[in-house]
DNA sequence: ATCAAAGTGCACCAAAAAGGTATACATTGG
DNA sequence: CCAATGTATACCTTTTTGGTGCACTTTGAT
């Protein structure tokens, strides 16, 4: 029940980009953040993919928010980098429960989790980088 | 971000002994879980020891809830089986906020996971085995 | 008493996920 | 044109997950 530590990273190296406002290149980037620069270029490959930075090649160039701050939420970061929520494996597509013979909508504890998986996933939709900087 | 698959079956586990009402033994369980004798007296014996059931040893024995369904929150099973409920490592004592020279208090990232994480347990604390089956 | 039907306690194992590295390549500013 | 930078992909190691196996203990029924 844990966000991967490299989403957790991915988060404070946004933080960090929107707090700076310019373009900042992957070894400072993974200075700050206290890992390597491989590293840091494969989380910062991802955010770019997922247009939440965006990325300038070439000498002096680097890396900045693709969009303002206040339009990037942490369920956007936390998705791009580990997949879809899902708190409970049946809620993601392999539905454990229908293994007992029920089906989806009888199986109570799938429910439960449905609604706190939602919640969960509204609360994050909600956060904004522009309100962790 | 997901709970195990074994406290999943805990919880399928649990509910079962609860509309149940009498002893089970393993294999009865394990059956209807869809899992393994194996694995459900592993999953057992945590329940056991955590004193979310009762066993009864040698021929006819088996278990059975130790409490009643409305004493036992989705919460104790998964605690039990999962350990601490924490959705960043950051909130389970391996601060890497602070190997960015922040302090703990002033990590707002923290901050703000350890809002949800709470919410979240609290959330399962109240969902009792009674609501599920 | 004895024995078969249960649970107990560990040790062990394989597959998957997490976390991170390496390296060859492409682009571009100076 | 070349050094500084990002791109793309393959690979590696460690940890976690999801089990299995086996020798042992307890106990109800006969």
């Amino acid at each position: 029940m844990r966000i991967t530590q490299e989403a957790d990273y991915a988060l404070r190296i946004v933080a960090q980009l929107a707090s700076s406002g310019s373009v900042v290149d992957a070894n400072t980037i993974a200075d700050s953040a206290g890992i390597t620069s491989g590293f840091a270029l494969k989380i910062l490959r991802k955010l770019s993919l997922g247009d939440v930075v965006s990325s300038q090649k070439g000498a002096s160039g680097g890396y900045r928010l693709a969009k303002s701050a206040d339009e990037i939420t942490l369920l956007d970061i936390i998705q791009l980098i580990d997949g879809e929520i899902a708190i409970s494996k049946c809620l993601s597509g392999e539905h454990i429960c229908t293994k007992q013979g029920e089906n989806k909508s009888a199986c109570k504890i799938h429910q439960i989790f449905d609604a706190i998986n939602h919640d969960l996933v509204e609360k994050l939709g909600k956060i904004t980088i522009a309100s962790v900087i």
